[in-house]
RNA sequence: UCCCCUGUAGCUCAAUUGGCAGAGCAUUCGGCUGUUAACCGAAGGGUUGUUGGUUCGAGUCCAACCGGGGGAG
């Protein structure tokens, strides 16, 4: 795994939490640290520069979406994602097995689904267009750009991930919904498990066939939704894996979670999953979760929610989110949040952000994507110092106290 | 002076043969957690220009008046 690599460097007294640094081609993540979504190569309405400014570390890009738009071999062809895109720090692609399942499933919403009342796998459907159809060999679905018919295994995606040519990239794993029955759920997480050896194997041939470029490490998925003995062992078994290249890099912890169980589960996996690996928890990042996923040892998160919270208007602030294109903030000339060191803080005041929200105006998406993406990054900047100076839970207590007070 | 058309939510407009007055936008608020998302949802808002009349029942039919538009002199 030359050029990649991942140290430890301060721990959580007790807890499972740690700062480190993961080492890749194209830079040096200090972790923990959220990775900011750009499916698309590109993080909707921001400039590499902005976000580079803004302190980001790392940008998680898409194999299913860029598969189908430009294409991988445009993007291999162009130098790789971070040329492509003009981002020169660490780039991550997921695997596209979540949208691929997600599309499948016909909903987006894995983190809060009841279990309850539906024991039918075929339900999760909800009546909507199904279009995916998973077999133990992988996934058919159809495109939601054009309805054209594509398929996707362990061997595609990696495929596909090496041409995009990411610092990172996941291995394709199996989404399933806490909807799933527990039968279902073991299934699953054999076939995930199966598919993570194929990836493995595929990998190493692909890097073997692609010595001269950089390195790109492989991470493995953890799913195994609510079941404790399903994540613990989901996440031995990956940890057994020692294919051709030693194994996977780093692992994901993925898949069916309800909020009141991250840490709990991030706990499990934590537990079992080698120490010196990263973790990278998919898809978490409102402040009480980032806390709780920290805590409980993960290393590096990504989601799309404070891009796509921040184009539909809604802003953190030390004091609690509120949406800027209400009428509170129409005559108020203060900033979103007084204490944020934003470039959108440090020059425009709510009024402004209001108004361009009320004209349509397509500023209001790109200052409030930095102002949210800043504040998230801020964030973990201060759990991270946080945990070097000792002072995490007290930190916690004092951020989430006056984050989730009053209003 | 006469003739024709037209008045319905803040705005633009719907509403079968007379049968519980609706929609889009705007307003107010809420939601968004491995992006099919500059998106989705909810709420508030009406003496249908006015006054009479016909009718079991009128936004709808009749009359007058008021406001707007057009035409003829």
């Amino acid at each position: 795994m030359g050029g990649f690599g991942f140290t430890v460097a301060t721990r959580l007294p007790g807890r499972l939490g740690r700062t480190g640094e993961i080492v890749t081609p194209h830079g040096r993540i200090k972790t923990p640290a959220f990775i900011a979504v750009g499916t698309l190569a590109t993080v909707k309405a921001v400039l590499p520069e902005s976000l580079a400014a803004l302190g980001a570390q790392a940008v998680l890009a898409n194999a299913y979406h860029l598969y189908l738009q430009p294409g991988a071999d445009i993007v291999e062809a162009a130098g790789g994602l971070g040329a492509f895109m003009n981002w020169s720090g660490p780039t991550f692609t997921d695997s596209g097995g979540f949208q691929v399942m997600s599309l499948g499933v016909g909903f987006k919403k894995v983190l809060a689904m009841s279990t309850a009342g539906v024991a039918d796998d075929e339900v999760i459907a909800e009546g909507k267009t199904r279009l995916a159809r998973v077999d133990d060999d992988g996934v058919t679905f159809t495109s939601h750009l054009d309805g054209s018919t594509h398929r996707f295994t362990p061997e595609v995606s990696m495929r596909i991930q090496h041409q995009l040519g990411a610092d990172v990239m996941f291995a394709f794993d199996e989404l399933t919904t806490l909807r799933n029955t527990r039968e279902y759920q073991e299934r699953s997480a054999r076939r995930t498990q199966a598919w993570a050896e194929r990836c493995l194997a595929e990998h190493a041939r692909l890097t073997e066939d692609r010595a001269d470029r950089p390195y790109q490490a492989l991470f493995g998925v953890v799913q195994g939704a609510q079941y404790e003995d399903l994540r613990r062992q989901a996440s031995r078994d990956l940890a057994a894996l020692s294919g051709a290249g030693g194994g996977f890099d780093g692992y994901g912890i993925g898949g069916a979670l309800e909020k009141e169980n991250l840490g709990t589960i991030v706990g499990w996996c934590a537990e079992e999953l080698p120490e010196d690996r990263p973790r990278h928890l998919l898809g978490i990042s409102e402040p009480d979760d980032i806390f709780t996923a920290i805590e409980h040892g993960a290393d590096t998160f990504d989601c799309v929610s404070p891009s796509r919270v921040a184009r539909n208007a809604a802003v953190y602030t030390r004091d609690g989110r509120f949406n800027v294109n209400t009428a509170s903030s129409r005559r108020s000339f203060a900033p979103l949040d007084p204490e944020c060191d934003c470039y959108t803080c440090t020059h425009y005041t709510r009024a402004y952000l209001h108004h361009l929200f009320k004209a349509r105006e397509m500023l209001a998406s790109t200052l409030c994507t930095i102002h949210n993406e800043r504040f998230i990054v801020s964030l973990v900047d201060r759990i991270r110092a946080s945990i070097e100076t000792n002072d995490f839970a007290a930190f916690r207590t004092e951020f989430l106290g006056r984050y989730y007070a009053a209003v």
